[in-house]
DNA sequence: CGCATATTGACAGTATGCTGTCGAAACGCT
DNA sequence: AGCGTTTCGACAGCATACTGTCAATATGCG
């Protein structure tokens, strides 16, 4: 059968191999995803905006709403590095939304807390989130919004334990060429 | 009734209105949005990483994989702006996985194209996006997949819609304090 | 108690993506 | 044909987020 295994070879040089139905779903679930994620994000940034503010210090001013937190712990939460965050805590205190206390739990970390301005710069995000999220929710219709929730919870489970496997192999992520 | 003023005031100033049930549906599901978004731009980097590539630069290749595109119809399709794809495509061409040719349409315009090291590159991310989207689709089920799609694009549509307003009406946003 | 390990914040460097602006070229409408 | 508008790539600057490394401090185990 050389004729055959010569198209067989053919074909995994030059096309990829196809994918199930259930994987072209999946590709097209992230890539609608993705592009959503995008335009949340502008949203995010418009609602925060005219409180001069940013989605990225809305989330962190969020944190501390109900309590203060050390940096660290709000990176652990919001899944992000605790750089990221520590650069935005830094800018909002600079900006008097928040200030640092000391830990007196820990000596090297310092508890990020809201101050009356802070406070009142969240009220009005808050205000505005909650406008638009009714709108956007009544259009879409609660028991889809949920249905749809539900199968976001099990793609990001499922997703997370692949990522959870490639580090327990103790492989670290390069970059770059 | 100054009373009942008041607290309502009261009301106002130190707590936020609640959001009605489909506008906490929307906001869950935003959040959820927003999670998983991260963790596939983190799988993306991780099936491109063994070809020594990222997510942004695989999305740039397989956008010029069926015929070659200018930056800016690259950057309109994937809804980025023109400078962060003419970024990418610029280290492409360095790498040697891409290259810019003339557009005979337009004097100004180049056409990003692959090369032969590009498409070779682009298939091998291709083939480990496969097993990956295989094994999650088959995990959640094309038909839950495919109705989240549904719901995903409904939003886009609702939340694109209401920045389309925005921008029809003047009002360039703002960053920064 | 003492030492290996983990955590915390600081510093440095990089990748991705956005906005604004400019000159050149293309397009559209009169 | 001509002129205003849009589109294209180039250049500059900023926001967000990641990684790696270091010293100081906490923590856990023998």
């Amino acid at each position: 059968m050389a004729r055959s295994d010569a198209r067989a070879r053919a074909r995994r040089t030059s096309a990829p191999v196809e994918r199930t139905p259930a994987g072209d779903a999946l590709s097209l679930f992230a890539v609608q995803v993705l592009r959503l994620a995008g335009l949340l994000i502008e949203t995010g940034d418009a609602l925060a905006a005219p409180a001069g503010q940013t989605s990225a210090r809305w989330r962190v001013l969020a944190m501390v709403e109900h309590g203060s937190a050390t940096v660290a712990t709000i990176a652990r939460t919001l899944g992000q590095a605790r750089q990221s965050v520590q650069r935005v805590a830094d800018l909002l205190a600079a900006h008097g939304l928040a200030e640092f206390d000391d830990d007196p739990d820990d000596k090297r970390a310092m508890r990020l807390r809201l101050t009356a301005r802070g406070r009142a710069t969240l009220r009005k995000i808050q205000a505005a989130q909650r406008v638009w999220a009714d709108a956007v929710g009544a259009e879409i219709g609660e028991r889809q919004l949920r249905a749809a929730s539900t199968t976001l919870a099990r793609v990001t489970d499922s997703v997370a334990r692949g990522e959870d496997e490639n580090q327990s192999a103790h492989a670290p992520r390069s970059r770059g060429s």
